[in-house]
DNA sequence: AGACACCCATGACAAAGGTCACTTGCCAAC
DNA sequence: GTTGGCAAGTGACCTTTGTCATGGGTGTCT
């Protein structure tokens, strides 16, 4: 019997594959989270899954955020779940130690299989055969955060202490990376990503 | 016994929101839909159900489209569920005829008697007691959902064969409609609605 | 020491975005 | 049949955004 850790701010999609996931004989589910926040207080608390599965897109700490911080403090495998594919979710989720990554729209057994899986020690997320993707540094990544949330380089340089120059810079790093032409692209595909 | 359509494009999703509806003893899931085009083609195939939920933010064609293409067709009440609520898109809904709008994070008693409700005729999305938001001329939703794919002005102006100076009038007056300052705002707003 | 990656900054320039005032044409309501 | 609203357009004007070249500073790894 595996236990497993659920991570979902819907309630009723967390209820839902909750449901689905108890009906095979399989797997109990241990603990059920509303945020990463909620997630990592459960384990605080004690609570010590045999995986946990982690949705990435979330209002307040995201799941690249909340992975990040299991895996400081814990050795527990975590899988993604997302709605949307994307070389650069897998690639970022890869690097970070996540072990699989799941489109909700993929079938109960399916779903079954790669928790079995992971919870056998399998990584189901090698980088190896990953296409390359430049990844973010941790400054590009405030600046990207701020970008998805619509504001501007002036207010970006002021809310991070650069020079409106500076943000420029980083913001026309970022678009590169990311494979877009501009600052409305951007937001399209952070959001699309799910990272922000 | 009341028969429910489900529509969501996320599998995992619409499979555990229908275990857990039909856990409760008054409702029956008679339809699946995993697009609005499902959706409608499933209607045009002859089903009839009671009540239909419908998922808002989808790839394709999205909830309040295929809401219009309901309306225009059939005489079944229709129950939007959605991440965010927002006086936006209960505005929006309740204009085109939606007879309930449910957040996804609603607890399964709450979105049982929500169902029976409606489908004993009732609207809980009524005009009357909702805050003035001001609505989209037809030409402003066309330029929104360009705005909220990322295009420049001058892409929208040749795609929508209109000239670049009206394109930003329009972008202009979407702008304070949505209660926003500028072009990545507003993308953000968009998404947040789930409207695009 | 040298190479490298990251971080920060500047200035110049071109392109895109945003606001405003004003005009036209259409249609519908009074 | 005039009034008023709305879609559409124009041009002027200013701000913001994006690119590029270029410069320094730090820390790390070999």
């Amino acid at each position: 019997m595996i236990r497993v850790m659920l991570t979902d701010d819907q309630n009723i999609v967390l209820q839902g594959i909750a449901t689905l996931l108890e009906l095979s004989e399989q797997i109990k589910v241990v603990g059920r989270a509303e945020s990463g926040e909620d997630c990592l207080a459960q384990l605080a608390g004690g609570l010590r899954p045999d995986v946990i599965l982690l949705d990435i897109h979330m209002p307040g700490m995201k799941g690249m955020d909340c992975l990040r911080a299991i895996q400081a403090d814990y050795d527990i495998p975590v899988i993604f779940l997302t709605t949307f594919d994307d070389a650069y979710l897998r690639r970022q989720g890869a690097e970070l130690g996540a072990k699989g990554l799941l489109l909700k729209n993929i079938a109960l057994d399916d779903l079954v299989d790669a928790i079995t899986r992971v919870a056998a020690g399998a990584n189901l997320l090698s980088t190896s055969d990953l296409p390359h993707t430049e990844h973010m540094t941790p400054r590009e990544n405030l600046i990207a955060r701020a970008l998805a949330e619509g504001k501007t380089n002036k207010e970006i340089a002021r809310q991070q202490d650069l020079s409106p120059g500076t943000v420029k810079n980083y913001t026309s790093n970022l678009f590169s990376k990311l494979g877009v032409r501009n600052r409305a692209e951007a937001i399209v595909r952070l959001k699309e990503l799910g990272l922000f």
